[in-house]
DNA sequence: ACCTGAACACCGTTCAAGT
DNA sequence: ACCTGAACACCGTTCAAGT
């Protein structure tokens, strides 16, 4: 009924992905769910790689950045890495994604990279510093928020299932070798703890950015 | 002949693992370069997820972290993020396996883990800021130091081939989407740079905490 | 305890063929 | 242009059996 398209197969496949993790995204399996052969996929990709580079490049499509001279770079850095964290919160896979793909391959990447560079270059930062820092900014940004998702794998209850025996895993840890890992098992699988990720954790990224700067101006 | 322990199975897996990449270690793979049936493994390992872990486990073990109350925590933190880096470098595929592996089935990694949470908590972060930050510099080390190797899949030349391969597909870039990237392709490609990762980069990873911690100060 | 043989249920991918 | 059928070369893993 519903056509093959190239943009119904990544939708389909990403919501595999979030609801199962990436490894349950494979081509024969996506063609079963939309009623299809394996072969069929073929057609629309060249192979499973471009398959997930168009799961990566759907994520962050809409991203719409507009780079806008008059406003600060920090502020606009921020905006951005606040998008980031934000997709990366709604898609349980992204970040799964993102680090198996070859970003260099995905457009919308690509732009959101661009679009960095040119604020950690207008910010005063030389053309090396610039290319780390942004690798550093969308890496970190990736680890960080990605670390901070619940996986859907199992449903709300079989969620908090596995927050409880990675609990006590930690609290069944040999506390003379793992003291503080023992003492801080609650806090440590706390999970899904919104509003410390987005306020501490993109200043803890965007402060170590900042204060460099201010060491090229002093 | 040399028989088939733990050890010696994970030692051959890194040595594929850094010459063609952790895809290239398979079971299979393994077996047939160590003279044995893909079964055989089957008794030293669970299953191939734990013989990841214990490549994780290998990479990291060497560590030996002594936490020293009398030094500042700065100089702690920065001398294990320093070592992380320093063996990112010297194996290619530790990025992809720290990355595959669930790190809490790690031993070496919940210690070095541990390790920083003691560091944090000492510096004066509440729990689930250090939480949050050890989290952050691990995986932040893991990403700046891994994005900077050169992995050694095809040989010196074939690398340098490779690097030549990505600069031009940068500078073959639409340069009205992607300016920044188009303009700064050499910069962008050039790799191995270890001097700048290993000041710059650590810094930068170090003084995001150091500034979020003058504000507890203050 | 340590390893083998045979088998199972999966992969991604190619290639010729159909409409 | 778009999809199917059959086949190939790989995976990880189990289970009974060997020494």
């Amino acid at each position: 009924m519903g056509k093959l398209t190239r943009e119904a197969v990544v939708e389909r496949a990403l919501e595999i992905g979030d609801a199962e993790g990436l490894q349950a995204v494979t081509i024969r399996r996506l063609a079963q769910e939309l009623g299809v052969t394996p072969m069929a996929l073929y057609w629309h990709f060249k192979n499973k790689e471009q398959l997930v580079v168009g799961m990566a490049d759907h994520l962050i499509e809409g991203f719409e950045i507009t780079p806008d001279g008059s406003r600060p770079w920090r502020e606009q850095l921020r905006e951005l890495v606040g998008r980031l964290v934000r997709m990366l919160r709604r898609h349980p896979c992204a970040e799964a994604v993102l680090e198996e793909v070859d970003k260099m391959e995905v457009p919308a990447f690509l732009r959101v990279w661009d679009t960095a560079l040119g604020l950690t270059l207008r910010a005063g930062f030389g053309a090396r510093e610039s290319c780390l820092i942004t690798r550093y900014i969308l890496q970190g940004a990736i680890a960080l928020a990605g670390g901070s998702v619940e996986h859907r794998r199992c449903g709300p209850e079989g969620h908090a299932e596995h927050v409880r025996l990675k609990r006590v895993r930690f609290q069944s840890l040999p506390p003379d070798t793992y003291p503080n890992i023992v003492r801080m098992a609650v806090p440590l699988t706390e999970r899904g703890d919104a509003e410390l990720y987005d306020t501490f954790g993109v200043d803890l990224l965007l402060s170590g950015i900042e204060s460099m700067a201010a060491r090229l101006d002093g």
